[in-house]
DNA sequence: TCCCGGATGCCCT
DNA sequence: GGGCATCCGGGAT
């Protein structure tokens, strides 16, 4: 199985955002690989896209989904949470696949240690809750996911069927449709 | 099992 | 100073 490349994350947000789902993420923390299956995600684009952070002007906050695809962008939400982006589209056009859950596979007992739980199903089935889950925070803003070891993509075939609805948590941009989820995964935020 | 309210801090206007 | 791409716990059911 190989690494997603720049060439996978050039497309558009929305194809792109579909294709994550089935594939691996791969954190390493501590020598440790923590890993898991993406089940579920949501695009997010520019100036034809009020629910964006890229909706009006580049900002100091949002510049990152401006920039090269293949990039994490990552941000401080609701006074407690970091979530987790990767940046899509050409250089130019903003756009970012927004990772809202996964389904846990390697170091769970880790996971369960930075999540203060014990309870496997709300381990990762969030977008602040698998950040909490594989350590992620602000100091992996910007990291290239093409070439990083500390976060990474791996490829992986396998046929689901894909779920579609309006994006959670937003006020605007509600007439797209633009989250996607493995239809019965249980790892989903909300069924 | 669902619904509701509070915590929390950074970014943008 | 307002608004937020969230989560958790408590109380009702």
């Amino acid at each position: 199985m190989r690494r997603l490349k720049r060439k996978f994350f050039i497309k558009n947000s929305v194809f792109v955002a579909k294709k994550l789902l089935g594939k691996i993420i791969i954190r390493r923390y501590k020598g440790e690989e923590l890993s898991g299956k993406i089940v579920e995600v949501e695009s997010y684009r520019g100036k034809d896209d009020a629910g964006s952070h890229a909706y009006n002007k580049k900002t100091k906050r949002n510049f990152l989904m401006f920039g090269k695809p293949g990039i994490s962008y990552i941000y401080f939400c609701y006074g407690n949470y970091y979530l987790l982006n990767i940046v899509t589209e050409k250089k130019g056009n903003p756009g970012a696949v927004l990772i809202r859950a996964i389904e846990p596979l390697k170091g769970i007992k880790t996971m369960m240690k930075l999540r203060g739980l014990k309870n496997i199903k709300k381990l990762t089935n969030g977008p602040g809750r698998l950040t909490q889950a594989l350590f992620i925070d602000k100091s992996l803003n910007g990291e290239d996911v093409t070439k990083s070891n500390k976060l990474f993509f791996i490829d992986n075939k396998e046929r689901f069927k894909i779920k579609v609805t309006t994006r959670i948590g937003i006020k605007k941009g509600l007439e797209k449709k633009w989250r996607f989820y493995i239809a019965g995964n249980t790892f989903v935020s909300k069924n």
